[in-house]
RNA sequence: GGAGGGAUGGCCGAGUGGACGAAGGCGGUGGUCUUGAAAACCACUGAGGCGGUUUCCGUCUCCGGGGGUUCGAAUCCCUCUCCCUCCGCCA
């Protein structure tokens, strides 16, 4: 949520910002908030006026002892009372109106940002790393998967359905090894604290972290129980500190947390189907930050590093592309995403984005801290990046690490979570 | 799943229809005293909305959430959520 203030002062100048968000639709919510936020408050006043008076006679009429005097009181108090009713029916009905546009407001981008109107336009920032030379012709992991046993789409498939696949044997060890040496990392080299959550929150939770309501198609719900699944651990990270004031030397916390995460995918409806590059379950280890507002935009940068960390040590190439304006997402105000290459699909593949999301979700949250003792509270700033997103990470170091024999090479760094296995190879599955 | 008991400010805890935004205590902040600290004493100490002559003033709302009764609700009624105890089931 933006703050209502600056569309009130400046509705212009944040149809302007929301234009270059490329969303249209929320642009042409503005007048509307305009007046009804009008609106609001002329009743709020009117209704306030006559509570005043409600309460003021009221203290009368308990101190009344003229039975006459009192039953003429409290029948000029019914009439009063009737007023209110009618003023309150109309404010609630402006009210939700209002909350259900500003609902879907995005957050507006940094000044920093540059303007574009979709992802085509996003700029690459800095790529790192060689890419690697093959002497054979590289095999995407959907060959190199199940012809080393470790990666099995038929068995998914009949367990799940499409975009399931099962892991297993070295693989399976694998991806577990990924993610302990990126929480170790994080949490030893980056100052992070882990968190496990639950993986299923509650309605006011998914609203919170603003994945409702305009993504209620991409998440799954438990409808008996109503409870949703988490697309990413984000959401209960973002929630952990809802409704609460922070001490200003707590800030910043930085927590890191490795969850499942679970996303129907109907807005990508036959994108990337072939292999493991987009599942409806996928781990992945989260970094998240909650800051002041003046040092948020630092800790994106820093963030950035602690996820460029993660691939300089898996020894494949990445790259940082920044995002333009119109692919900024509804709750960033500037975001980068880190890219790894992968020689067998050739393609630059997304294993992390990193946002800064200023107030928006703190304000939705409701998570704030206290600036100096006695002061009045604001809303922290909260940032996010994924520190990485696990199966096409997988997909690079199968694709990266690919030997001419189909054996895959096991990165140095994670050996030693993986019992000292050098080298994943067809008959690692049955010893 | 069955039965019962609860939810009050940062924390503990009193309050069963009228001066209650809420006793008292703890904690916190400031002060007096002291060379300093402690102790003692005194004062202050929740959040949000709206308006204004905007380091302050006025007003409304908030006693788990929502709804209702009433001139008036922390207090009465309904409902939901959560917590605790006992029983059952269970990794």
């Amino acid at each position: 949520m933006i703050d209502i203030a600056l569309i009130r002062e400046q509705p212009d100048w944040v149809k302007e910002q929301i234009e270059k968000l490329n969303d249209l639709a929320a642009g042409a919510r503005i007048d509307a908030i305009v007046t009804l936020d009008e609106q609001r408050r002329a009743l709020l006043a009117e209704v306030e006026d006559l509570r005043a008076t409600r309460n003021r006679v009221s203290k009368e009429i308990g101190r009344m002892k003229d039975q006459n005097a009192r039953q003429a009181k409290i029948a000029e108090m019914q009439g009063v009372n009737a007023r209110i009713d009618a003023i309150d029916a109309e404010l609630r009905e402006v009210e939700a109106q209002l909350n259900e546009h500003m609902a879907w407001i995005p957050n507006l981008p940094h000044e920093s940002v540059p303007v574009g109107p979709d992802d085509s336009h996003n700029k690459v920032v800095a790529t790192y790393g060689e890419l690697p030379a093959f002497d054979f012709t590289p095999q995407p992991h959907w060959d190199l998967g199940p012809a080393l046993g470790i990666l099995d789409f038929e068995r998914g498939v009949k367990l799940a359905g499409t975009r399931f696949y099962v892991l297993l044997g070295a693989g399976a060890r694998l991806q577990r090894a990924l993610i302990n040496w990126m929480l170790d990392l994080h949490i030893n080299q980056h100052g992070y604290t882990e968190v496990i959550s639950p993986y299923m929150v509650r309605e006011e939770v998914m609203f919170g972290s603003a994945q409702l309501p305009k993504f209620a198609e991409n998440l799954y719900r438990d409808a008996e129980e109503d409870f949703y699944f988490l697309p990413t651990a984000e959401v209960s990270l973002t929630n952990l500190h809802r409704d609460e004031i922070l001490d200003a030397d707590q800030l910043p916390i930085q927590y890191v947390c490795y969850t499942e995460c679970f996303r129907r995918e109907k807005m990508s409806a036959g994108r990337d189907v072939r292999g493991m590059k987009r599942g409806h379950q996928f781990a992945k280890v989260e970094m998240y930050r909650f800051t002041t507002p003046e040092t948020s935009y630092d800790a994106l940068e820093a963030m950035l590093q602690n996820a460029g960390d993660v691939c300089r040590a898996l020894g494949i190439p990445w790259r940082v592309v920044q995002m333009v304006t119109g692919d900024l997402g509804f709750a960033a105000t500037k975001k980068y995403d880190l890219e790894m290459w992968a020689p067998g699909c050739a393609e630059w593949l997304e294993v992390s984005s990193i946002s800064n999301c200023e107030a928006f979700q703190a304000r939705r949250a409701n998570v704030r801290y206290r600036p100096e003792p006695g002061a009045r509270p604001q809303y922290v700033h909260t940032l996010n990046g994924s520190g990485l997103a696990l199966p096409r990470v997988m997909i690079a170091i199968m694709e990266n690490y690919q030997q001419a024999d189909g054996s895959v090479v096991v990165p140095e760094v994670l050996r030693p979570y993986m019992g000292g296995l050098e080298r994943i190879t067809a008959k690692q599955i049955s010893d």
